[in-house]
This record gives C-alpha cells, sequence and structure tokens, in this order.
RNA sequence: GCGGGUGUAGCUCAGUUGGUUAGAGUAUCGGCCUGUCACGCCGAGGGUCGCGGGUUCGAGUCCCGUCACUCGCGCCA
C-alpha cells in the first residue's frame, strides 16, 4: 500500500464498499457526538467524511486533533444509510470508517478558518496565504487561473506561436513607467532593471526571424496600486511578423473570445470577429473614457453649440472660453426626488470636479436651474437633438475638453449604476483604435508621445513630414472588456529613419535615440521585418472571469496596496554586508527608518511580517 | 503626494442623545452527547474600543492629530 493514500479525498463512491483505503490530507471539520465522532477529510480534490467510534483506535487522536492537522487515515469503505447521505457532496454516498491513523502534522490554532466562507481582513488572508488557499474559492481562483493559462497557450500554440523566454535582468530605459532596479555587483553604481514588458527583446525576436513569438511574460512596474493593478502582474506577451493591424486582429480575437467562453460559466461574450472598433476620439466622446464598459448603455453627447448663446451664464462663459459641454441622459427619471439628482452633484465635487449640473424632465415638464435660465424652447431643441423622452433627466459635464470628457465618463458610469442600467451576465469586449501619436504636454509645453514611441504612425513619414503631429494617428490599438483595459498594443515602427523623425518631433535628437534604444536602432538597420502585437493581461483576464473585484484574489502570493509581501516580509532589511559589496550606502532617512524596523520600536501590526521572519518556525529554510 | 471609507474579543459584527460592570455569533478551553455534515447542549476564559492628545463631572460615542488597511485621484498602459 502507497505510505500515504491510495485514493485522493473526491475519489470514493459507492463501487469502492468494502474496500480497504488510505486516505491523507487535512482536518476540514469535525463533529464530535461523544461515541461517534465524523471528520471531514479534505484534500485538493474533495472532501471523503472519515467515521470513527470507540471500536477505533483513531476515535482518541482524532477527538484531540485540531482543525487543519494533517493526517493519514487507513479504514474500510462503508456505504451511508439512505438518510444520511449527503447530496452536496461527490463521495456522499459512502464514507471511511477508520481503523488507524497516522499524524502527519498537527495544527496549532488558526488565524483563519478554512471550513467558512467568512470574509477575513486582507492583511491576515495575506500574512497567512498558504492557509487562504485552502480556502474553497481562492483555491479555485488560482485552479482557473492555472486552466486559463493552459487554455491561452493551447491556442498560441496553435495558432503557430513559439514561447520564449526573454531576460529578467534587463536595462532601464527612460520612457515608461518607474523600473524596479536591481544593482549589479560587478559593475559598482550599475543597475539592472526589471522587465516592464518584454517589449523590446519580443520585437527583436522578430528581427531574428522567428515570425511569432508568445510569453506568459512577468512584468513589473514601479507604480501606486489600484484594485486591478500589481507591482508584478502576467501578460500574454505576443508578436507576429509581417502583419497589419487587421491581421493582429483577426488572430488575438479568436483567442480571448475563446478562452472567455471557455471559462464564462454561462456568461455571454462579444464573437470572435465582432469586437467593435472605436476610435479613441469616440470612444473619449461618447464615453469619456478610453476603457469604456459596453456593458453600460447611456452615451454621451456634445452640445456645446447649444451654450454659445443661453440664458444659463455659467455654461455661456464655459463655451466662450473654449470649454465644451457634454451630457448624459438619465432615462425615466421621472420619479427621482431632487435628492437623487442634488447627491449626483455632491458625488462629483467631491470626486474633485467643479460639479455636475442636471435637468429633470416629468411629463414633458422641465426643471432644475439649467432649465430654468436656458428656457424651455432651447431645451425642447436640445431634447428632440438628442432623441430624449419626457421622462428623461439630463446630466451637464462642462469645462475644458479633457475635464469635461472625464466628468462625463465618471457620471456615466455612475448615473448607470444608479440606475440600475448595467447589462448583467455579459463580457462586452471592443477595440480601442487610432490612437494619438503624439499629444501636448501642458507640463513641459512641448509635443510628446503619447503611447509607447516605437509604435508606427498611420501613414509613416508622408504623415510626420506632412501633418500637424496632434493629428497624427498611430497603429495603436488596445483590448477592453467591461470597462477593464485587457490589453495595449502597436504595429511598430520598424524604420530607423521614421523612427528618427518621430524622435524628432517630440524634441529628441538622433543622438539621443541612438544613446537609449542603440539596441533596438542597430537591429533595424540589419533588417527588421515590418511587426507588430499586443499583451493581454493574464490577471485581469482571470480577475473577469472569477468575477472578482480584484487582482489578488486571482493570485497565488499577492502583494498589498504598498507594495509588500506581508508573508514572506518583503521587501526587507539586508545587511551591512550586502549593502557594502553591492556599493551601496543608505541616505540618513533610510537608514533611520531601517534601524526603526531592526529594534522593532514600530509596534503596529504591519511589523508582524518582519517578526515572523526571526521566528525559527516560520523560516521553511 | 491628495481625497473617501474602515478600524470594538483570535475572527465577523452590534453598541441608542456622551451616562452603571462594552455585548452577540464564531473560534479556543472544560464538561455532556452513537448518525452528524454550519451537529447539538451546558459552562469558562478572552477587550489598551488602532494609537496620541483635547473637550467634558463623565468619551467606544464629540473634536484635533496620527497610524494601518482599502477604494479612488495623481502616477501607470
Amino acid at each position: 500500500m502507497h505510505a500515504y493514500r491510495t485514493h485522493t479525498c473526491a475519489q470514493l463512491t459507492k463501487d469502492d464498499v468494502d474496500q480497504s483505503v488510505r486516505l491523507s490530507g487535512w482536518v476540514h471539520n469535525k463533529r464530535d457526538h461523544g461515541g461517534v465522532l465524523f471528520v471531514d477529510l479534505r484534500d485538493h480534490y474533495g472532501i471523503t467524511q472519515i467515521v470513527a467510534d470507540s471500536d477505533s483506535e483513531a476515535l482518541p487522536v482524532l477527538e484531540k486533533l485540531k482543525l487543519e492537522s494533517v493526517v493519514t487515515i487507513d479504514g474500510t469503505v462503508k456505504a451511508r444509510d439512505a438518510a444520511a447521505v449527503n447530496a452536496n457532496l461527490p463521495t456522499g454516498e459512502i464514507e471511511v470508517f477508520a481503523r488507524s491513523i497516522e499524524v502527519q502534522s498537527r495544527a496549532s490554532d488558526l488565524p483563519l478558518i478554512v471550513n467558512s466562507a467568512e470574509d477575513y481582513p486582507e492583511d491576515i488572508r495575506l500574512k497567512y496565504r498558504f492557509v487562504d488557499l485552502r480556502r474553497e474559492r481562492v483555491h479555485a481562483n488560482i485552479m482557473l487561473r492555472n486552466q486559463v493559462i493552459q487554455s491561452l497557450r493551447r491556442r498560441m500554440t496553435d495558432q503557430g506561436f513559439s514561447e520564449f523566454q526573454t531576460p529578467i535582468l534587463g536595462a532601464s530605459s527612460p520612457e515608461g513607467a518607474r523600473d524596479y532596479l536591481v544593482p549589479s555587483r560587478l559593475h559598482a553604481g550599475r543597475f539592472y532593471a526589471l522587465p516592464q514588458a518584454p517589449q523590446m527583446f519580443k520585437q527583436l525576436l522578430m528581427v531574428a526571424g522567428f515570425d511569432r513569438y508568445f510569453q506568459i511574460a512577468p512584468c513589473f512596474r514601479d507604480e501606486d496600486l489600484r484594485a486591478d493593478r500589481s507591482p508584478e502582474f502576467y501578460q500574454l506577451d505576443f508578436e507576429m511578423s509581417f502583419v497589419t493591424q487587421e491581421d493582429v486582429f483577426n488572430t488575438i480575437e479568436p483567442v480571448l473570445a475563446g478562452v472567455f467562453e471557455e471559462f464564462s460559466g454561462g456568461k455571454s461574450v462579444t464573437p470572435a470577429g465582432e469586437f467593435p472598433r472605436i476610435p479613441y476620439a469616440e470612444a473619449m466622446l461618447k464615453y469619456g473614457s478610453d476603457k469604456p464598459d459596453l456593458r453600460n448603455p447611456l452615451i454621451i453627447s456634445d452640445v456645446t453649440e447649444h451654450f454659445t448663446s443661453s440664458g444659463f451664464g455659467l455654461f455661456e462663459k464655459i463655451v466662450g472660453g473654449g470649454g465644451r459641454v457634454r451630457v448624459i441622459p438619465a432615462p425615466n427619471t421621472h420619479e427621482k426626488s431632487r435628492k437623487f439628482f442634488d447627491e449626483m452633484n455632491d458625488w462629483a465635487r467631491k470626486e474633485g470636479f467643479a460639479g455636475l449640473g442636471y435637468v429633470t424632465r416629468k411629463q414633458g415638464e422641465f426643471g432644475g436651474p439649467i432649465a430654468k435660465n436656458h428656457g424651455t424652447e432651447g431645451m425642447e431643441k436640445l431634447y428632440a437633438e438628442l432623441g430624449l423622452g419626457e421622462n428623461d433627466g439630463l446630466f451637464f459635464a462642462a469645462g475644458k475638453e479633457k475635464d469635461a470628457a472625464k466628468l462625463a465618463g465618471a457620471a456615466r458610469t455612475r448615473v448607470a449604476e444608479e440606475l440600475g442600467l448595467i447589462e448583467e451576465g455579459c463580457f462586452k469586449f471592443c477595440w480601442i483604435v487610432d490612437f494619438p501619436m503624439f499629444e501636448w504636454d501642458e507640463d513641459l509645453k512641448k509635443v510628446d508621445f503619447s503611447h509607447n514611441p516605437f509604435s508606427m504612425p498611420q501613414g509613416e513619414m508622408e504623415a510626420l513630414e506632412t501633418q500637424d503631429p496632434l493629428d497624427i494617428k498611430a497603429w495603436q490599438y488596445d483590448i477592453v472588456c467591461n470597462g477593464y483595459e485587457l490589453s495595449s498594443g502597436a504595429i511598430r515602427n520598424h524604420k530607423p529613419e521614421i523612427m528618427y523623425k518621430a524622435f524628432a518631433l517630440a524634441g529628441y535628437s538622433q543622438e539621443e535615440v541612438d544613446a537609449n534604444f542603440s539596441g533596438m536602432i542597430e537591429a533595424f538597420k540589419l533588417g527588421a521585418p515590418p511587426h507588430g502585437g499586443s499583451a493581454p493581461g493574464i490577471d485581469r483576464i482571470v480577475m473577469l472571469l472569477a468575477d472578482e473585484p480584484n487582482i489578488r484574489e486571482v493570485i497565488a502570493f499577492p502583494m498589498n496596496q504598498r507594495a509588500q509581501d506581508l508573508m514572506m516580509g518583503a521587501p526587507s532589511v539586508v545587511s551591512p554586508k550586502q549593502l557594502r559589496e553591492l556599493n551601496i550606502q543608505l541616505s540618513p532617512k533610510a537608514r533611520e527608518a531601517t534601524e526603526a524596523a531592526r529594534s522593532g520600536e514600530s509596534t503596529d501590526m504591519n511589523t508582524n511580517a518582519t517578526v515572523r521572519d526571526e521566528d525559527p518556525q516560520a523560516q521553511d529554510g
């Protein structure tokens, strides 16, 4: 007999009755009736009920054992009486009568309970993540993640992509997010940078002639966190040679639609080949966002023209100053109280906007200060143009174009949520296309790249030479699903002369380009195919499929919002010897902070991870 | 860096207008219980009300500051 098990905890059925079996697992739950004891024994696969009574030598041991201890049970499979069958359990028709027990690992008091769905504070869950991960929901999320990755891999290899690894210790480059840096021991004062994405390497793989690359690539960005953002995350990074934007779309739509259909649990998914394509400018106008949630039926309109002259002085003034007025319909709000509208305005102010105006309409009657001042005739004209009905309210976002769009976008979401208009049970994909190549940098008062500088401008050299830089579009595209940006990609600029020209428009000299991007530029001078790709975010995909509110629920060992690993105690203080080897000296401020951590001056609960560091019990060698 | 929310027993939470000894469930410990599957019953222990200061005869409750977690803005594709 195997040392630990003959079956898993999900395997035994009525067909196995009377068999002698050996099971191993965690003590999930106990029900002690004095003379008879029931134990739910759990492993990765499932739960089997173990029974022990006074005839069993296992009884006194199990009685004393705490939950989550690990045991091996030798016993006999018994059929349960009809009345005792548990229909909720795949193994519910049988139980195992324990003849003997071996305790593999004795658990002490638990910081959180595995057999309950109760929510625990996230810092406790993260500190004891190995226990948290035993719980049904998180365990299932991590398994879902595994399946999604397997499926993505299969779908990519089926389409002729090859998987390659790229370096983790790379060179820092000036554009993009803040790099995580790793000091070099052999080269004093120099640093490696962890990849924000394997961008240059995947392009160089195309230059190297591999034609179709993909990788489940770890990416690192040292920026502040959000619910859908972690400092380290994974992308389905891919790149293809000799392709147009259309080819990239046709390749990746079936992969994403396919994997979503496979794991959506019955939710509808935008079919491959039917992802709507929304130009960036249109997205900003109609949805107030470059990652619109298409489950939200509300569409923003620009009504600036109606307020060039208006009794409503505030809007007239904004319009006169070059600003825009955008509106968000609030359908069928005739029965909403004034409070509803006022609270929307309060919300907008709390969000840092100047305020959200509104017009109410009940049985054709307009209400609210904007309607009063603008006049019934003007309002009717506006409503007719927008196709609004006699019971539809209207919210107004006014200001500089960027601010008005942003407020309108936030209000569109808020209004739809308040009115329950967001369609449920679906994944709605779209492409955002035609991103501007350049934008005006208000701080530096100059033209700068609005996205990745390696994207090919639409119209290529001719566009750069003849058009206003701010009018030039890039072959740059995002995939958006339910309001989340899942992927960003581009057809790359593989021509050095266009690269130099594009950088020149953004104010960078050829020498600067050569200095910062020498590898790429050199490569493009030695025979580079036209190529493009994208990189869907794996964590966000799994988060959406698992219907979780944040990315940490689908990461086995996530960091908290301050980029700490509460379980392992990262980032940690290192020894003076390590620092000396790296030729690194701490600043006085850093010395003070690390001294405080060492002497345990700070006694708040978040130093617990560090305390655990020093607990030999907690070290796993 | 900024704004919102939260912080009361190991955990989940209640705690009235500022008023007696801060409660419940769960977990833990002890006792009882031979068919449970969220087993049940009896009992016990467990509290710096995040921390510091203030107002007050009196603060879990009000005020100021601060810390932690979290959501968002800035930042970031």
